[in-house]
DNA sequence: CGCTTTGAGGCAAGCGCTTTCCCCCGCTGT
DNA sequence: ACAGCGGGGGAAAGCGCTTGCCTCAAAGCG
């Protein structure tokens, strides 16, 4: 139905071969002939059939992305960024399949074997993998160390490196990981906070299986332990392997609630929050977004920003500057680390020593953050 | 080098057909047969050759969504609706491929020559069509027909719907279209400011060549219009049919500024206004990301909204609430419009009659807006 | 009881490309 | 002038899958 390889020689005089040949460009083809091609080509209006191209050269030029939800601007940033490097660059153009996982490891699996399925040239992941589902994360890190043998470049963004398997600790990591530094980031914050002269420091979680979460509540509480502020039932942040002790909500400070990574749980989370503590000085948020919904719970609660509470988000999104008063959090740099994740996917970047690089998270004090009341 | 569907059926002792037809599941098999089969797929750890299936197949599971810029939560939230209809659903699930343009159509074209070789399935397309290099717009109008020829679903979403081809005036649409009433939205929007008494209403619009920006704009002028306060110098919104005529910039009335969607652009853009017309009481502008700009501007130059001047936005995108003061906008279904577009590109539900359908753009009359200080 | 119907499964022909061989032709070296 | 050589181009063998067609056996029928 499709014009084909076969028409357009026809109509050059050529074989199917040299077609192929001029299309792909990695053959000497004069320069007549190539002319005439491409002419014919042209005259026929003819595209390439991908999946024969795929299946003959065993390659296709999909990059898969995967994100827990392109709607939040978090990973639209990143998957923006891994475009620009990826994308319709003359040449070597991949088309990028970005797939949202809604944070399931169970979806990001269903993805992964799709991709696979598509033989795509790389994978990048972001996002904190859920932890929740015990045989999940391993089945995710087993198709990522299939995906990688198989030639698939993988990288991961923002999320911790996947554990060295026991069997080929020597060997190559499967993956090229780009990790944000979420406990050191949330310390910086907190530490701030404590600068300030805070002392009741509110603080909303993440979901409480997430990596991330568990990373940036980690720094919070070192900063805490720090000042000798341990808050009672935390055991304070320490190993990172055990995943199967208990379902999260347990073990929780009582200035510490759990909420989702969205503005109506920061909103209500802080409500809680007040609740427990009417004293709070500072409520300090697992993300802008959980940020904005604790200003608006404060503010509906009749205080002033910072005045009366001050206020802290973690990631920088671009709304944040733009918050009344303008917003203190931790940025991170989404687009250049997801630029770099592109030009790692695509092999024109070097993978870190290691595998692993760490990206800097950045305290952006701005003016939603002041001393309390007291003093 | 991987296992294919022949070392598969060797394992579970059958014809590599019969195990094709186990996995697609259109054809009889014997349940014991089909179980020895799956099993066999499992103990091999057998992935399915995608290109190949869509070569033997004449058509693969890719749909592709092209957006202007996926850090922009505007298309985020649309491509995401749109994912979760077309997504990872158990059984025919498909692969989104977002394609971020920039708002080019050229990039436009390149994409969608990509997603045409690849045989996508089906094409969703957002964003407002680029109209200024002139041959552009046909090329994606051309390409467009010629994908829906192949077989490919084509949807627009957000965009006004293709023009007619004059030779197939009778035939089908190539594209079902669901298109934002930008014009009547805008039309309330500026009609609510003038009946709370505003008389000197800026406005900041977006890129020139986006028809977006061209139907707001004209919704507008239609409402100052009506109030007998059409703008010197502005051609008030009349046929939308004649691209050539001038780049844009010229024709605008002194209230209106150009900009482009994104937030600095918003902030000049209002400086600019403020210049041109100290006694402004009102600033319209194009989309809520522009508006955020509008405030800051404002509010750096010591006014103060809504008391001093009102500001309204476009699109009621999730943060536009959270402003402070909360902004007057106007909303759009992006996530209804989206999942819509999703199902159709699925043909899980009917193209509108005749091809188009208008989705509805509501005026949210928030806190940013009020009478004007004078009264 | 022999013959037709029917369901299950095998055979093999491609799908449209890439790529390995191989050949042909014109050029250089001696 | 002839063997040698190298570059441009053709023939054809797959890549791994889907599917039309056919076979075979068991079941249904008169």
């Amino acid at each position: 139905m499709a014009v084909t390889l076969a028409d357009v020689a026809a109509h050059a005089k050529v074989s199917s071969a040299t077609v192929s040949r001029v299309l792909s460009g990695n053959y000497p083809v004069s320069e007549a002939t190539r002319t005439r091609v491409l002419r014919a080509v042209d005259e026929l209006d003819y595209v390439l059939n991908g999946p024969a191209s795929a299946l003959a050269a065993a390659s296709s030029d999909l990059v898969g992305i995967l994100v827990n939800d392109i709607a939040d601007p978090f990973f639209g940033i990143i998957a923006g960024a891994v475009q620009s490097e990826t994308g319709g660059t003359a040449g070597d153009e991949k088309l990028s399949v970005v797939c949202n996982t809604g944070g399931s490891a169970e979806r990001e699996l269903t993805y992964l074997t799709l991709l696979q399925r598509q033989r795509a040239a790389a994978v990048v992941l972001t996002g904190g993998a859920t932890e929740g589902t015990a045989g999940h994360a391993d089945a995710v890190a087993a198709k990522l160390a299939r995906l990688a043998a198989a030639g698939t470049r993988v990288v991961l963004c923002g999320r911790p490196p996947l554990p060295v398997p026991p069997e080929a600790a020597g060997g190559e990591p499967p993956a090229a990981t780009l990790t944000f530094d979420n406990r050191g980031g949330a310390q910086r914050l907190t530490e701030h906070l404590l600068s300030l002269g805070h002392r009741r420091i509110g603080y909303v979680t993440g979901p409480p299986d997430r990596t991330t979460t568990r990373h940036r509540l980690e720094g919070h509480r070192a900063a805490l332990a720090a000042a000798g502020l341990a808050e009672p039932g935390a055991g304070s942040g320490s190993g990172s392997g055990s995943p199967g002790s208990g379902s999260g909500s347990g073990g929780l400070g009582r200035l510490t609630v759990h909420g989702t990574f969205d503005r109506s749980s920061g909103y209500d989370a802080t409500l809680e929050l007040l609740r427990r503590e009417p004293g709070l000085t500072a409520v300090v948020a697992a993300n802008d977004t959980i940020a904005l919904g604790a200003c608006a719970a404060l503010r509906d609660q009749g205080l002033r920003i910072p005045q009366d509470v001050s206020v802290a988000g973690f990631d920088d999104l671009p709304f944040s500057v733009d918050a009344v008063p303008a917003l203190t959090t931790v940025r991170l740099p989404l687009h250049a680390a997801g630029a770099r994740a592109g030009r790692i996917a695509m092999g024109r970047e070097a993978v870190p020593p290691g595998g692993v690089a760490t990206v800097r998270a950045d305290l952006m004090a701005r003016a939603s953050t002041a001393p309390p009341p007291g003093r």
